[in-house]
DNA sequence: ATTCAATGTTGGCATGGCCAACATAGCAAA
DNA sequence: TTTGCTATGTTGGCCATGCCAACATTGAAT
């Protein structure tokens, strides 16, 4: 998704399109974030980000439960957890009262990596907000809150 | 990148970032794309369109020069023009002055379809910004354009 | 006891954005 | 004029994100 090579010129019915500027501020707010997980992120992505995010502030849960909360599908989830979990971030156990079910917890090292993550994409925020003001970041903050509160029905 | 299965709750650190913010709203921007595009867009894609409208607004181009104006990569700018003039909406043609190139044009039935897609396309601008009001709407547009007029330094 | 649903896992797919390599063709400098 | 350098179109590949299907296992419901 990032896009590097930005168009030149943009055709004009595509160029004014709501749409088209959501593509474009997501293309630079991605490729920001993605540059900063190269250079600092330890080798980990968004994936695993928000994983360790969840288990950090909802504690130990299952595998379909971090899906479900985190909006990943289960597959992506296994795989990212099999990732930390060999990074020794995650630790995955067996529920004993549900021996389907893994429950899996954040190590010390996980909220290590989590606070360090914390604030590269802190970093991010910065950068990508850098072009507006303090007042008008808020204002797009709310107006993007106002345009995803449809998302629930 | 539609993310039809959003979270059910985010975790805090996530959910009020500024990418998290843009990255939702262009999961729901794209999705709706991609559903009209699907049930209206005669098996076009937004490569498809792009093109499209970049033939239509500054006429017949080689394919190098497709690719850098519109941003599309060459090689995909092949594959997507094969597609179009397999549909009878675009016309290549080798430029007599270098033969290495190739003039490639919209059709008439080229232009039709792009009337088409734009409709379809409009549909889903009054979609996304379906819950601003209008001078939201603007306001919304002018902070992402002034978000990235940084782009082109 | 027999169904049914949930769980973790594997493997696959599509899209969008990329890159590398290649043959060909034109241009330019020597 | 010959020797490059560059542009062009094409093929084929890669990666990330978001998905889906299928499967065996396991527990719960009927």
């Amino acid at each position: 998704m990032p896009m590097d090579h930005p168009p030149s010129r943009t055709p004009a019915r595509v160029a004014d399109r709501p749409t088209w500027l959501i593509s474009r501020t997501f293309a630079r707010s991605s490729g920001l974030l993605t540059a900063g997980f190269e250079s600092h992120g330890h080798g980990l992505r968004s994936y695993h980000y928000r994983l360790l995010a969840a288990l950090d502030e909802w504690g130990p849960a299952s595998q379909a439960d971090l899906g479900r909360g985190t909006g990943i599908d289960r597959s992506d989830v296994t795989a990212a957890l099999s990732e930390l979990e060999s990074r020794r971030l995650v630790e995955r156990s067996v529920d004993p009262a549900h021996r389907r079910r893994n429950i899996v917890t954040i190590t010390p090292a996980g909220v290590q990596r989590l606070l360090e993550l914390d604030n590269v994409i802190d970093d991010v925020q910065e950068q990508v907000l850098k072009p507006l003001t303090n007042p008008q970041r808020r204002q797009f903050m709310a107006l993007m809150a106002k345009l995803l509160a449809a998302e629930d029905e």
